[in-house]
DNA sequence: TATGAATGAGAATTCATTCAT
DNA sequence: TATGAATGAATTCTCATTCAT
């Protein structure tokens, strides 16, 4: 007879649930190390703790996996998107912090640029099956037309501004910096990640765009 | 007797390079398309028309191959980058010129971004392990410095600038939106590769360069 | 309901154990038959009767499964070496005895000899890489001199006699017959393989030994 | 016009009788440190400073190749085995000077014991195909039987002993100490090629003989 | 005689995935 | 839910050999 009662059906849920977790957290770790074509099985299941047939209980495949850990990334910077609040905030501050937001955020989440890139390889084929792709949408989109409508009233921005490209224009300055900064650092001989070149790289960042946003 | 004359030897040898050409131009496809772990040697074989053991008669491995390809890629966008010919322009004409060209040579050489994502995958190790990285650094930064001061003493330009930083800006404007343009696309829903789309974007781009260069 | 009753532990484990075992006779056969250089994983496998991934599943490599063969066939050896008991008998009768067993052994363990061989021609490299190399220490030398002392003390033998020269003397005298008796067959056109060739050969070696070794 | 003159007849006759040694002796050094399967034509031709397709222009293939190393090998030691004049010598002499000759060929050529070993590997075939293989054989088994002879008949020796037997057993102590030196050094953890050990076992070898064949 | 280019067959090893329990 | 054993299909790389001159 054994000494352990069985585990009850909550718990043994909760147990599934965390295994789901923890198998997600290593691919991510695989997938943004190594890339979709690069990532191994074995190291996932390794980097879990759990066996790798547990893996394809959960996830069809492979691909399966990518595109999750995928979702799931996205889920999160949105989520810490919704946290921002700008409408609270003056248009030129509203823009300041999310310059700054983003470029926190890559800086701090180095694996979400890297599957972006492996995302883009495969030409976004994993986010066009996913069910969930349009709940991945940025609610800053929205943010930003309103406060560029607003700076725009209050007479301190130009006017005729593509919330879409000044979005993708603040996550590029970022992005380029901080995603081939191997490539950069190796041409260039000039290391791009001391606290100092952030710093700059920051403030020149936010330069650029509130130049250009700015009514002069 | 033969009809046709033997090649000559330095035909001979033209044999060997064509090769290797034919072999490096259908590894960077491949590579591009691919990334380096999904590349494929068979495949690359196929796309030169060539045998597979030739690829390893001139190159020692995958890894020696992906180095070649991509310093074949930064050797031409160098050498298109050094027939610009910017110091002949107005200071402001000269960096429209550049925004220009930087989003056209990421037009038209898609290859060149996805190469890069998978150096800075593996960071940048293949370059790191040229002999030739230093001649890789672009000759962009130095012309860049030289637009800015007449700029900044023709009174155009504020001053302050670090070139290397505006650089990296310029590049990140056009490689963002062009290497991301699968997922940007999944998740927004706008086709972001029409011509018109393609025109507002370097119109956009060239409006946050200047607006951030020119002095009010 | 299953009639039939699922193994224990105690036995799948032993499918493992029997699985790698299957490989490692496997391996032996085919490393003695054509050499460390010469032997083909997939031959192993096809011997083994199975997949030949699972070889690499047990074992790291081809080098280190020929290193798990190695120390297989020296185990056995000093397992059959301890059996011998030559203490229990006078020390004439006792040399006769290893004289016998050393020619026996080899001449129903050929693959034992051409394992040698292999591991010599690889510099014993895959002993020095063993951790158990000590193990593989024959017990028959500290037994030999053992052995001599007697013989010395009794008056029957001569004194001052290296048992490891002895041991060393007693392998070569079978071990290049049967070793080269390929060649040796085939220069001097004479069959060494007859059960005739074979017990004089027997006893031409254990005149020669015990010639050395008898006080005349 | 070539400022060369064409080399004349004879002298191109022996630029080829060059390179073919070359590649011979390049060969032997080849197979004899990797063994037959473990040896690369490659190898061969840059240890012969050679082109590899010259190999084949001589030597139809890799086994062939073998086995014109294996007869050369053996007309060496053929050779100096016809130099020894035993039989200027005293019986018992001329067996010391035997053991002492084998021993010393065989640590003098290294190559020649792993050859054999290969050649044993491969059943011989090698030498089966030969068209020589009967030049092959040792000149020492007809004078060793004379030896023998006389030193029976001048009371020294015992009778009754089979040259061809004590052949093997003297080629036979050297061999097994030198060819298998690396396991045996490996596991006894004794460095059994230091010059002390050499005339050490040089000695033995020669006691066991002696106190074999002469008459008490 | 000599050589650089080229190749098909094969070899070791890897990988995602499934079986059996 | 969880796992160790097993596998087929690749995949990278190697090798002896031949082509073309």
């Amino acid at each position: 007879m054994s000494p352990v009662a069985p585990p009850a059906p909550e718990e043994r849920q909760r147990d599934a649930d965390r295994s789901q977790n923890t198998i997600l957290n290593a691919a991510r770790d695989e997938f943004s190390e190594h890339g979709l074509g690069g990532a191994r099985m074995d190291r996932i299941a390794t980097r879990a703790g759990l066996n790798k047939r547990l893996i394809y209980y959960y996830f069809a495949d492979k691909e399966a996996l990518f595109q999750a850990v995928l979702e799931q990334s996205y889920r999160h910077i949105r989520e810490e998107e919704r946290k921002l609040n700008l409408l609270g905030l003056k248009p030129a501050d509203a823009l300041r912090r999310l310059v700054e937001f983003t470029w926190n955020y890559y800086l701090d989440h180095p694996e979400f640029l890297t599957l972006l890139n492996s995302a883009n390889l495969h030409r976004a084929r994993h986010l066009a099956e996913s069910q969930r792709a349009r709940e991945l949408n940025s609610p800053l989109i929205a943010t930003l037309g309103e406060i560029l409508e607003r700076g725009r009233v209050d007479g301190t921005f130009r006017g005729g501004i593509d919330p879409l490209q000044l979005y993708v224009s603040i996550a590029g300055l970022s992005y380029f910096y901080l995603s081939n900064n191997h490539t950069l650092s190796a041409i260039f001989g000039r290391d791009l990640m001391t606290p100092k070149a952030h710093s700059e790289r920051l403030s020149h960042m936010t330069d650029v765009i509130l130049g250009y946003v700015l009514r002069n």
